[in-house]
DNA sequence: AACGCTTTAGTTAGCGCTATCATTTATTGC
DNA sequence: GCAATAAATGATAGCGCTAACTAAAGCGTT
């Protein structure tokens, strides 16, 4: 019966309870809440002891209301990035909560049209205070500009630049597939093949140019290329085409982990040892590339730290502060079991 | 210099905006967003026209205030259920969203002490209204009691009844390993070894028990087990103990996927092929299992109708709703190449 | 000692909703 | 036809915060 603010009544604890707890208005304890500088460093201190005996925490939703903010970033990423949603979501989470904001997470069907209508539907409901869009969604043309004209703050991770997001955290992409190519030069090969991805996707251009470019500098033609969709199956497809050239090819680098998985399943089939006389090489460094046999050798995106660094990059943007220009952390060519010096001379005839 | 409520300033609609386009009060325009029967229908079709050319969507952020709810579904999970968790933060949004909820996701770290200090932490950042709550963390002991204590509505997947959760999802994973043996034993398998998991975790003791039990009913004796840690580098210590086991077994079945992968890379290397003479079965359903060479038998969770399920109970529980028990769906034997009928007798020395 | 200036703290009006109460209007019985 | 009842709607007080604006106190000047 008794309503009176100033107990606590066992609900939740208010900035009103704080306030009494402290012998202070409650504006000033919202002004420790928020960091502001006017206030004594006694009367700090007392705030600071009613907040911690309380172990009070602000509402962020009437927070929310009052600010005009949500405090919730928002995270959409698409069905194929399964495998490194849970990094993603973990980086994010990490840098969010470090600045007192949540993570809302939302998956796009990205069926090409309706991805756009889709991803605004979401900001809208869950009026988010900025928006990390992850590749491929973040290639889908036309996205920054609809999320500007609905004044979502976004940043994006992304293979290239692209206009419109606040920020972008590359993805250098194609500086990592062009590694694999050196690696694989390197190793002896010449007869290397590639399966692309849909061309659909920013990234899946930029690794087959980084490779292509890097095998051009060590003066090796791209001996085949198939494109697949980054599905098993197109790996699979791929892979069995390429298994029937003849010669055969010493090297397949897949453009992602799973088509690769797909080499290694016709590999076995067709008898074709890996990693000789066949080397195969994913990209993403996945889950699954350790769990194949043999280990996949792939290229580790530090999708994490990526994360972190966008979720920065971000809230900086909502909160208006400068944007300092960080260098992403590179890319990292696993190195494990499926790729190893090119058996070409000791048995061109295979 | 405007800023009369009664004008829609270009920024998000407000209540005032529809009640003024609408020519009615913010009262009723409130009964309408709460499906309130004491509405006429031409009120509530004139404040619905103004709605949708408003494209006006009630903030979350002012209804949580207000209601004292916030309208925020809570997921938490463990990095060992990365593969999954896409599918179930999938199905929960499916069912939250129709009920106009949000979900937001938390991965704890389970290092067993300190779980429950972190889910409770989340919970009381996030102002969750309810939580779901993924095995394994939902087998820790103790945290349904605090979650109580903290007036959390829970509801938990799991693969055992668990007292103090609101409702329980209950993935019947004795059964369905069940369902493994006597698959095996129908194919001819009598040397049959399995790769348990880690034995703090409630799934892991059912998986195993259901299976033993499962064979003492086909009258097969359990040839060996190893207990793992779900790792890949359990699967492949346990694998290599049992694969210099004479004679060997004929089939082994591993408790999850990543550790039967593990099993499948020791079968590579000792040149011992599977189907035959080595049968191997994983259990999750995971994406990997397919991706493997030979693609692996394994038992597929339903976790995206599951977690639908398990989020209709939830938002019912916090909604005062009653609580129908609906009955999950069940798990599913999926069988691929890496199983075949028992080579015994073809070769009993292999 | 009186003045203005700075520092610290309090008062209070919202933010956009919900929900209690009061009020107006339509419906019905006799 | 009029009171009694039910249905529809309105006025308004919060929910827990933030942030103008205001007030009080401390303090160096001349």
């Amino acid at each position: 019966m008794d309503s009176d603010a100033s107990f606590n009544n066992g609900h939740e604890p208010t900035i009103s309870d704080v306030a009494y707890r402290a012998g202070v208005s409650i504006r000033t304890v919202s002004r420790v809440l928020n960091n502001s500088p006017r206030v004594s460093d006694d009367t700090r201190a007392r705030i600071e002891q009613a907040i911690t005996s309380l172990s009070f925490r602000p509402s962020l939703r009437a927070r929310a209301l009052a600010t005009g903010r949500s405090f919730l970033i928002g995270i959409v990423h698409n069905d194929r990035n399964a495998l490194v949603l849970d990094t993603v979501q973990r980086g994010v989470g990490r840098e969010a909560t470090r600045r007192g904001y949540e993570v809302i997470c939302h998956s796009t069907p990205l069926e090409e049209e309706g991805a756009i209508e889709d991803v605004l539907a979401f900001t809208r409901r869950s009026r988010i205070d900025g928006l990390i869009v992850l590749p491929p969604v973040s290639g889908i043309i036309g996205l920054p500009q609809a999320l500007q004209a609905e004044q979502v703050a976004a940043v994006a991770l992304s293979a290239v630049p692209i206009n419109g997001y606040g920020s972008i955290i590359l993805s250098r992409e194609a500086d990592a597939a062009g590694a694999v190519a050196d690696y694989l030069v390197a190793l002896g090969h010449q007869r290397i093949a590639m399966v692309t991805g849909p061309q659909s996707m920013i990234s899946v251009i930029e690794r087959r140019r980084g490779f292509i470019e890097a095998l051009d500098r060590n003066r090796v033609a791209l001996l085949h290329e198939i494109e697949g969709d980054y599905s098993l199956a197109s790996g699979v497809a791929a892979a069995e085409k390429l298994l029937s050239l003849s010669p055969l090819p010493t090297a397949i680098f897949a453009a992602n982990d799973i088509m690769a998985a797909g080499v290694l399943k016709v590999a076995s089939e067709r008898r074709i040892a890996v990693p000789s006389p066949l080397s195969v090489v994913g990209f993403d460094g996945s889950l699954v590339a350790e769990l194949l046999t043999p280990a996949l050798t792939t290229v580790a995106r530090p999708f994490g730290e990526m994360a972190e660094i966008a979720t920065h990059q971000l809230i900086n943007l909502v909160e208006g502060q400068p944007l300092p220009q960080a260098a992403p952390p590179p890319l990292r060519l696993l190195i494990a079991q499926s790729t190893t010096a090119s058996p070409i001379g000791d048995c061109p005839e295979f």
